[in-house]
DNA sequence: AATCTCTGCAACCGCAGGTCA
DNA sequence: TTGACCTGCGGTTGCAGAGAT
């Protein structure tokens, strides 16, 4: 198979087959990212009368024309009556009604001119670098200091969720599976909280393969294990669940553990209706060790345990680096300065670094493996986007994908990204 | 080959809750 | 105590790819 990649913003590393395993999305990255035509764009394929911008494989890669701006980008009406009955009254709230979604607080994007949808390798690099240099004390001001035309929302969700170097990608080991399975039984849809017991993984991506494939998986088991006790009832969210801390109460305090499993993993405070450990609870006692094991873990350490490479976070582990939100706030009374010049500075010092085979990166002065890992990863982005290294228009950019996995992660999945040419025509216009 | 349907997932949304002045 | 601000959470949506027709 000739080229590399990918599919950028088409998850984390293809896509699930319908027996859960991942196709490996393998194309030329460059073109699709238009950095290298290597052919002529053939005609364009058959648009559907679906998206209207659908690609079409034209040896091997994927060749994009431009979709239209997305619906809910002009408006996207707020559903779910549930949902409308949660919470304060934009009155209640001191919320100004907002003309564009009819309702409620005005979308943290709203704003004249922020980006939405998809993120394109350059945003995606400027955030990464951003990040990796000063941190995210405030998401808040993080898209303006780093020069992203995005809301602090939208950041942070791209980097917990897609960015962070600890991610772990592919598919969910039949372990995991069994574990978000076990965790739903007992939280329900507390998808942070499961997160928080299988490291590397986002409650957003738990619950995409929850809904995807692990609920119709559960529910063959619902006979056997934790189904038919327990079980939330699929497509009834309401329904109740039963708390953690019931379940685990007996578990925990008959270890007794510190109590904070319930903290992490199911903080209720519902009365304890069991006593005595259930068959089901017998089950899920080596998952409530790890609950046990995660108690004194603050939840968000997973999801911001990414290495903060600035002085202020010397830290080998990355969890410790990540409550460095707050060491780095001096570094984010930046004066107005030329993103742009900055941003890519940074990105070019670390690169001369990696080129002449200094792995060390901003402040992963002694790095471990596993930072060693994040600085390659950095560097692996990089050169995938063709930010570096030969630009050369008219050569495919073979990527160290072809070599290496990411740290942590299947050989075979790949860090992918596929970028439509409109988009890359929007950022540049957005730009201007 | 064209079209339709299903599936998977990134990104969006509003709300809850914590923090701070 | 109150209100503003911010972050995190869970539900939902739209897009794109693959398979079916």
């Amino acid at each position: 198979m000739e080229g590399i990649l990918l599919s950028w913003d088409r998850g984390l590393v293809g896509k699930r087959n319908s027996l859960g395993g991942r196709r490996i999305e393998v194309r030329r990255a460059s073109q699709l990212l238009g950095l290298s035509p290597v052919a002529p764009a053939p005609a364009l394929p058959p648009v559907s009368s679906r998206s209207g911008c659908v690609s079409a494989s034209v040896r091997g890669a994927h060749i994009y024309r431009p979709c239209p701006p997305p619906i809910h980008a002009l408006h996207r009406p707020t559903t779910s009556s549930s949902r409308a009955n949660r919470g304060r009254t934009s009155e209640q709230s001191g919320l100004v009604r907002w003309p564009i979604m009819g309702r409620g607080r005005a979308p943290c994007c709203a704003k004249v001119g922020l980006n939405r949808g998809s993120w394109t390798p350059q945003e995606d690099m400027r955030l990464i670098a951003y990040i990796q240099k000063h941190g995210h004390a405030n998401w808040r001001a993080l898209p303006r200091q780093a020069g992203l035309l995005r809301c602090g929302k939208s950041c942070r969700l791209r980097w917990i969720n897609y960015l962070r170097p600890d991610l772990r990608r592919g598919n969910f080991t039949a372990e995991e599976e069994a574990t978000v399975i076990k965790l739903h039984a007992l939280l329900g849809n507390k998808w942070s909280k499961i997160a928080a017991c299988l490291p590397g993984r986002t409650d957003n991506e738990i619950k995409n393969v929850w809904n995807t494939h692990l609920k119709k998986k559960a529910s063959e088991q619902k006979p056997g294990v934790g189904g038919s006790k327990g079980e939330p009832a699929d497509g009834d969210p309401d329904t109740p669940v039963p708390s953690l801390s019931s379940a685990s109460s007996s578990m925990t305090t008959s270890e007794g553990s510190n109590g904070g499993a319930g903290e992490q993993c199911g903080t209720s405070n519902e009365p304890e209706t069991m006593d005595v450990p259930s068959p089901l609870e017998l089950e899920l006692e080596p998952v409530m060790d790890i609950l046990g094991m995660l108690a004194d873990a603050p939840t968000e350490a997973l999801a911001t345990a990414a290495p903060m490479p600035t002085s202020s976070c010397s830290s080998s582990s990355p969890t410790t680096c990540a409550g460095g939100g707050g060491g780095v706030e001096e570094l984010l009374e930046l004066p107005d300065i030329d993103m742009d010049a900055d941003i890519w500075s940074i990105i070019d010092d670390d690169v001369a670094r990696l080129q002449q085979g200094d792995a060390t990166v901003p402040c992963t002065t002694k790095a471990s493996p596993e930072e060693e890992g994040n600085e390659w990863w950095l560097a692996d982005l990089e050169k995938e986007l063709g930010l570096w290294g030969p630009t050369e228009e008219s050569q495919p950019q073979a990527g160290p994908h072809d070599q290496i996995g990411y740290p942590g992660q299947d050989m075979e999945m790949v860090m992918s990204s596929s970028y439509p040419q409109s988009r890359s025509d929007h950022e540049a216009s957005n730009s201007e």
